[in-house]
DNA sequence: ACATTGACTTTGTCGGACAAAGGGACAAGC
DNA sequence: GCTTGTCCCTTTGTCCGACAAAGTCAATGT
């Protein structure tokens, strides 16, 4: 049976767990209630919205799982401010299920992560310079142990997305890095001189960003990840591929 | 009193609709229950997993909250995959309430649509073609309505990364053009040739893809950035404001 | 002054309850 | 034959009341 006219809009009922998280959704988008505030004890919630716990605990939860609210460590409900982790990871595990290739994950880090160098190297200032020379020297320790190379590889590209300032740039990036950076394990076991390619590229943006090169940065990153691609076929492997389900391990439980 | 020694870790307990939630996630996940399949009815959550109705309750707000499952017509319970317009939405607000610059929106956006103008140059075919026409259509005939530009140019964007047959790009550049494109009705009311220079910008990146010319399609794009940002400021605004919340309303609520 | 105790609060979970809405079967009416 | 109305059953959305575990806080004892 097919409606003969779409006349009316479809009609919406909002039910009351909805509305409760609506409410208090506003209230801390308005800036009304500032992350860190309390939200107030459950039983609060019930009296003031006049709907029953059960009613609240469902809106809570929906809020929890936005990050707009968040539990202390007292266990009590305070506004808060959405960590990119949690988000990226979501995002991470939508591509998986929707079956994204490895071209498109390419071919969007390639941009993203060039853009990064560039930025980076613009704004970079000292202790984040540290920071990634400290990662580098891990690096280099670590030059037969794939795992930790590739953990290391995708904490460099972290930092140096926020070396950039952008914190638009950063959280775009991540979502792609979490799925892009892991296969380096499975590259640098196939490919020898993987490993060696890799902190010598790392060696090359960390300089640029010191110069303060964004053209010597945005090159170095070029190479850098087109270096990745010849590895991934050189490890036999096609880009056309869909990224397999296996890597939701290492997203699916971000290690707080 | 703190504790002498960090000698344990931190014991973790996770809550009954944690357990819950989490089994389920992992049953999709591994692609045992496939988007679409019936998740069964809370009750028989219950049996199965020996908890009361209302921790299934709970548990299921957290994975209808990230579109791991969906409630169908009928109100039953059903895996899902993970929309992409929630996804983005939730993130353009967290920008908001990290309280991100224009800048950063601007330096971001340039290099995601200029990366999805030559992408779609490549792969755009006939169809999608003839929607960003439609688009274009619209627009010529929107010139002197702000509010309805700025929305088909949200459209037109939307449209041209869908033609790059990109995910995972389309879903990097979204949350940044939710917050950026809005911005446009402000620049045509306050900037007289705007309207004219969006809906020839717009035309000629038609056009690139149409002749399959991704260096001329990121020709146009650059302009047509370099223009909102021109655009931007001729209004009087200043690129290191933060976004405002205002723009929280054009994002809440997506109209579904 | 400091550790202990005990009362109070809050959360996580449970059991049971009911109205409203949807689905299906079946009879009545055009 | 197809639609409409009716009855029944299932499922969801919401509510009520309850209790154990864990945290808070103030009074207590030494």
């Amino acid at each position: 049976m097919v409606a003969a006219l779409e006349r009316f809009d479809k009609i919406e009922v909002a039910s009351a767990y909805q509305l409760v998280a609506d409410a208090i959704e506003r209230e801390i988008m308005s800036g009304r209630m500032r992350p860190g505030d309390s939200v107030g004890t459950e039983a609060a919630l019930c009296a003031q919205f006049g709907v029953n716990r059960s009613t609240v605990r469902e809106a809570i939860r929906v809020l929890e799982q936005s990050g707009l609210v968040r539990r202390g460590a007292d266990r009590r409900l305070y506004a808060s401010l959405p960590r990119y982790s949690g988000l990226s990871s979501r995002i991470s595990r939508a591509l998986i299920l929707h079956e994204v290739t490895f071209r498109e994950l390419w071919a969007t880090a390639r941009v993203l992560e060039i853009a990064a160098a560039e930025q980076a190297a613009e704004n970079a200032d000292a202790a984040i310079i540290a920071l990634l020379e400290a990662n580098q020297a891990q690096a280099e320790a670590a030059l037969d142990d794939p795992a930790r190379l590739s953990h290391l590889d995708t904490e460099f590209h972290q930092l140096l997305a926020k070396a950039t300032r952008n914190r638009v740039l950063e959280l775009a990036r991540e979502p792609a890095g979490l799925l892009f950076f892991p296969t380096t394990e499975l590259i640098v076991r196939r490919v020898p001189e993987g490993a060696g390619r890799l902190v010598a590229a790392h060696r090359h943006l960390i300089d640029a960003l010191k110069a303060g090169d964004a053209a010597q940065a945005a090159l170095w990153m070029s190479r850098h990840i087109a270096d990745w691609r010849k590895g991934f076929e050189r490890a036999g492997r096609d880009l056309d591929e869909p990224v397999e389900r296996v890597y939701a391990r290492s997203v699916l439980r971000p290690p707080y």
